[in-house]
DNA sequence: GTGAAGGGCCAC
DNA sequence: AAACGTGGCCCTTCAC
């Protein structure tokens, strides 16, 4: 396919150039960069293209030798990016917008991203690829050469395949929008890939800003942690080399601790009535019998901590900022949930060992916010139920009015173990629990599970129908969606009791967990509105939690803004039950 | 050497 | 022996 194209390199091309693409609604939109990393290569071009007319701005020739966000001649480009009324389509437009808001100093506005929204169509369903290259054979038909992509874009002079390429992949854009807007609106996915295309500067900066962590905190806790793996690695070997019956003769054996292969087979020899897994939650009940097996679970406890949570982390801290930019994949489940790598601030510790150690640099603050038991709130407004709703409402203890309801007494007579049972029936219904789990958890016989289960379900009968209405609609219709309208497809052996099962324990948590999901979304686009012009940088976020860095002096006015873009965005999707946000400023991300 | 799979465990 | 949902990371083991 041959395109027409542009190579823009000077102050008067570029005026010229944006003014021709002014016009258009929709823009193509693509980078090319010496790096993956904006913080260590350069940003060599920006393509934009309306479709027919494609500009491919070099930016070597910009800057001055400088800083290319303070070459003025470049404003008719910045002015173009930040513009709402022109949408950029680009694909994985989190990485171009990173780029073009760090070296060229402006948000993207109007933001669309054939990523996302092939994602969004695919549901979840199969394996289909979405990088550009997939996604252009699949909704157009056609093959994209994805060859140059890699090439090297510091050279001096870029050859005409090069910049043909660059050309060519941001020119087919507005195809690709097109043939993916037909999908998505037949979908009814509308609302949430706006959701989500809302969501993409807001992850940018956020990924740019980074979190700061404490070098020297983190590596006191380390060094702490390393003395106790060492202590408890050579008491456990000492115990199981006990019996080994040659091992007093040549000292010590050594086996691997952390190969389960051997330390099952050491455990055997000393008589360790072995279980089919070491997994903690099987090896507890021994624990008392067997010291070994005390001292195994000790080891590895600290193990893990040296080992996921030691020296690594402190390799991500970016030399440039002092702060670690940890890569957040927008739809990292189906669900809609975000997961998080390199590394994955999603699962630190939830210890204030470790937590102390991400905090505020001098003169900040940390404004922390998080979601009081928002999945159970989308479920009571799922299912309607009202006397799951009057819990909220009432605005006591949940867990202690749940109990008060499904036990039948007065709130104030709940004691910490009817509590306790409330508790993790609700947090075990989320999840589509059933008896024999809810036995082994509670220590109940299954008897006794299956008669709370049936106390529980009978307290809230409309949540009860919900949940089986979810259970047996995912059967006929193999799909289920959340309050955005985000859609989940399921393909399952319905022959398969166990496929089915796991169909069904899905089918309910997926509109829970993926509208918490979109409630977070929408709080991020918000919150990232009303940060404008202040001092508070998103730094990162937990599925329920928001953490935004700001000034000391305006922590308080920040923390209202947080707690209000929350809510609001709460509201947005849950309307018949109270939405609840705790949000405090800290030194550190303690609670 | 590298990569996939499996076991195990951290978060919400 | 997880029939309680979603992730990512570390380690060992094993195939290529």
């Amino acid at each position: 396919m041959e395109i027409y194209f542009q190579l823009v390199r000077d102050a008067e091309g570029l005026k010229t150039a944006c003014e021709e693409l002014s016009n258009a609604r929709f823009l193509g939109f693509d980078v090319e960069t010496t790096d993956l990393d904006p913080y260590k290569g350069d940003l060599r071009l920006v393509q934009l293209s309306d479709g027919a007319n494609t500009k491919v701005i070099d930016l070597k020739a910009f800057g001055g030798g400088g800083s290319l966000a303070a070459d003025p001649s470049l404003a008719p480009l910045r002015e173009l990016l930040a513009s709402n009324a022109q949408t950029k389509i680009a694909h994985n437009a989190k990485f171009d917008t990173k780029w073009v808001r760090h070296h060229l100093g402006t948000e993207v506005g109007g933001v669309y991203d054939t990523y996302l929204a092939s994602i969004l169509i695919s549901a979840g369903e199969g394996e289909r690829r979405h990088g550009l290259a997939d996604v252009v054979q699949y909704f157009l038909g056609r093959t994209l050469d994805k060859s140059e992509q890699v090439s090297d874009w510091g050279v001096d002079e870029l050859s005409h395949s090069q910049v043909e390429y660059a050309a060519k992949d941001a020119a087919i854009m507005p195809e690709v929008r097109e043939k993916l807007e037909e999908r998505i609106s037949a979908d009814g996915l509308t609302e949430v890939l706006r959701l989500e295309n809302e969501c993409v500067m807001p992850i940018a900066e956020m990924e740019l800003n980074g979190f700061y962590l404490d070098r020297e905190r983190w590596q006191e806790q380390l060094d702490r942690v390393r003395v106790l793996q060492k202590k408890a690695g050579d008491e456990l070997q000492d115990m199981l080399a006990a019996g080994v019956a040659q091992a007093s003769l040549f000292g010590r054996t050594e086996i691997n601790l952390d190969s389960q292969a051997q330390v099952t087979d050491a455990l055997l020899n000393l008589g360790v009535p072995m279980p089919n897994t070491t997994r903690a939650w099987e090896l507890q009940p021994l624990a008392e019998q067997y010291p070994v097996v005390a001292k195994l679970l000790e080891y590895r406890s600290v193990a893990k901590a040296a080992q996921s949570f030691g020296d690594n982390i402190l390799e991500f801290i970016e030399p440039k900022t002092g702060r670690i930019h940890a890569d957040f994949r927008q739809i990292g489940a189906p669900t809609g949930r975000f997961s998080c790598s390199s590394p994955n601030l999603q699962q630190i510790p939830h210890e204030a060992e470790y937590r102390r150690c991400f905090r505020a640099p001098d003169g900040r603050k940390l404004v922390i916010a998080d979601y009081s038991q928002i999945e159970l709130r989308i479920l009571a407004d799922f299912s309607e139920d009202k006397q799951f709703i009057e819990a909220f409402e009432s605005g006591q203890d949940f867990h202690s009015a749940t109990a008060a309801q499904v036990f039948g007494i007065a709130a104030d007579d709940v004691t910490p173990d009817q509590r306790s049972f409330a508790k993790r029936l609700n947090f075990g219904v989320v999840y589509g629990i059933g008896a024999s789990r809810f036995a082994s958890m509670t220590g109940l016989t299954l008897a006794e599970a299956e008669n709370t289960l049936r106390k529980y379900f009978a307290t809230y009968p409309r949540m009860d129908d919900w949940l089986r209405t979810q259970a047996r609609n995912i059967i006929t219709e193999r799909q289920t969606r959340t309050k955005s309208g985000r859609l989940a497809k399921f393909n399952f052996d319905e022959n398969d009791r166990s496929s089915v099962g796991a169909a069904q324990r899905y089918a309910k948590n997926m509109p829970i967990q993926g509208t918490s999901a979109d409630i977070l979304k929408r709080a991020l686009r918000l919150l990232h509105d009303d940060l404008r012009g202040t001092s508070g940088k998103l730094v990162n976020i937990v599925h329920d939690e928001i953490i935004v860095e700001c000034d000391a002096a305006e922590s308080e006015m920040i923390s209202e803004k947080l707690g209000s873009a929350m809510l609001r965005a709460g509201r947005d999707f849950v309307k018949r039950v109270p939405i609840k946000v705790d949000a405090h400023v800290a030194d550190d991300w303690t609670k």
